[in-house]
DNA sequence: AACAGTATGTAATAATATAACGTTTAAATG
DNA sequence: CATTTAAACGTTATATTATTACATACTGTT
């Protein structure tokens, strides 16, 4: 579950924003969208952004350079992340998936090592896409 | 394991370039070392990297925007890919497990969706840095 | 030879992200 | 409350990553 924290008027600005969108947002994107709240400039966006993920608020999916709000309440502070990408209409969802995140965070490679973080994306086409 | 397809000028060139680094490299990076065999623009790079992406040869590690060549022989042309990361000294290396491909590949999501691409990286910190 | 598909060369530009600087605000401490 | 410190802000410029658009050339079929 998420600490509360309280968020400076940048970061609560571009949050709410991205948290109305329910799909994931480009960085500039969103500076256009909120130009009129008088954000003007692409680092006030990245700052806030750079914040956000850091107190898992957003997770940015990687594959698509696009900023999401969390829905999960599993995924302690953005240190694990998975979503499915539709590849045709671009549909993403955070999949929250309790097995899943366990078997990811107890899974050790073959040196031993054990990961806290980590960032999954799958692809394919989501079942709208498949209907058609 | 690869098909055996044989490689444009270009794609050869910058196929090797990355196998002899054996460390993710970026696309600038690429272009400014293969200058002198005749590449003198992003996209000559990029239309290689695209190629060598679709047939199995390379991958991107989407959260460092950079390129690796494949080591594994069971990460069938690109589909299903795995990282492990260092958040310290950036070392990557593909994962090569048999037992988290399966797990992955045969994972269904709460909808019931199956995917047949992913990809996923771990962050941490390697041995080498973890013991300093 | 004609065709289709893939690869190439080049210039321009779009899209994504950060560096560097100085100022302001908020929170913590004596 | 005054002082200090950390976090956030504003602004300009620039770095980095990636694609569009268009013309040409190569490769392997029929």
């Amino acid at each position: 579950m998420h600490k509360e924290i309280n968020l400076s008027k940048n970061q609560q600005i571009i949050f709410d924003f991205i948290e109305k969108a329910k799909e994931p947002l480009k960085a500039y994107s969103i500076l256009f969208n909120v130009q009129k709240k008088g954000i003007k400039a692409p680092l006030q966006v990245y700052r806030a952004l750079d914040k956000l993920i850091e107190i898992g608020k957003i997770h940015k999916v990687e594959s698509r350079n696009a900023f999401i709000a969390c829905k999960s309440s599993s995924c302690e502070i953005s240190q694990a992340t998975a979503f499915s990408i539709c590849n045709k209409c671009e549909n993403v969802s955070e999949i929250n998936n309790p097995k899943l995140s366990k078997y990811l965070t107890n899974f050790e490679d073959d040196t031993g090592m054990q990961y806290n973080k980590y960032n999954l994306e799958f692809f394919g086409l989501c079942k709208k896409c498949k209907a058609k």
